[in-house]
DNA sequence: AACCAACGTTGGCACAACCAACGTTGGCAC
DNA sequence: GTGCCAACGTTGGTTGTGCCAACGTTGGTT
């Protein structure tokens, strides 16, 4: 009895949200793949590169800037400092505040992780030429800009 | 009035693994918030859906047209035999299987979770042209295509 | 001085996606 | 037929992401 192996049929082939969940979901396994030789998750990822694009800053706008939440900031951020890859200090002007910095180790690693993702975003997009590719970026972005604004 | 609100600059914005996941979240977000006011998850729907397109089908076919694993299949099957909308009976020709048939009443709740998702496909949708939708669903039909092929 | 807002931190939760293991059953080679 | 392996349903985990509530501390406003 075979079952000619028939993935998914009609409905949920052309439903947008399933779609997008579960290419996300190949993603994010590509994703991990590349990061975890590194012992690195996608959140340390994009700290470190929110980090590395705005500079030392608190850990309130490094949530705001990678979308991570306050609390999660915390523990990904006390991995990177275990691995000194980035640096917390007390801003002196505001107490409440911590000024955390990436490090110049934290820039190599980063780095690592850049050329590991690059290979990962390759191997993700094979199927599509590059104009295929632009478009599939810009229409993600056009999303995601929309459903940030109306409360961001 | 110090930052902009300067959400999330360059190097992120143009990761397609980035943008997918993120896209992918806040259509999660919406699906869950359409399906929750029925008491059902993402899960709950995509099987459903499955067993409405594929007609009576043993679990393990089921997880694999939906892209579930077995084993969560076999929890969100309790669910929907609890509420009536499933029912779960031996296949007299293999006794490994269970074949699942869709109830009556499972078939009008999937109609209700189907219009809530519809609407919530429209709110992710909001900034897109009927012409960029058709030009999104594609694209991400060739990357699941392609990433599901390989050994599928 | 009294408030409220923002900050870092702790500890929790939900959900999707997996994985290993088990006992049962079917199919196939020998 | 016997022996072996594959497939099945099921149980009981684990992981990563995205949240939320609450707390004590600090800053800014009134």
């Amino acid at each position: 009895m075979e079952h000619p192996s028939t993935p998914t049929p009609g409905r949920l082939r052309t439903t947008p949200s399933w779609l997008l969940t579960q290419t996300a979901a190949h993603a994010g396994r590509l994703v991990t793949a590349a990061l975890s030789p590194h012992h690195a998750r996608g959140y340390h990822y994009r700290l470190l590169a929110t980090l590395a694009e705005t500079g030392p800053a608190s850990q309130a706008d490094l949530g705001r800037h990678s979308g991570i939440d306050r609390s999660d900031i915390v523990a990904t951020l006390n991995d990177l400092a275990d691995r000194h890859l980035v640096r917390r200090q007390p801003d002196p002007t505001d107490r409440r505040r911590n000024i955390v910095h990436i490090t110049p180790t934290g820039r190599r690693e980063l780095s690592n992780l850049q050329h590991a993702l690059d290979t990962a975003q390759d191997t993700l997009l094979a199927p599509l030429n590059p104009a295929d590719r632009r478009e599939l970026v810009r229409l993600l972005d056009l999303l995601l800009t929309h459903h940030t604004q109306p409360e961001g």
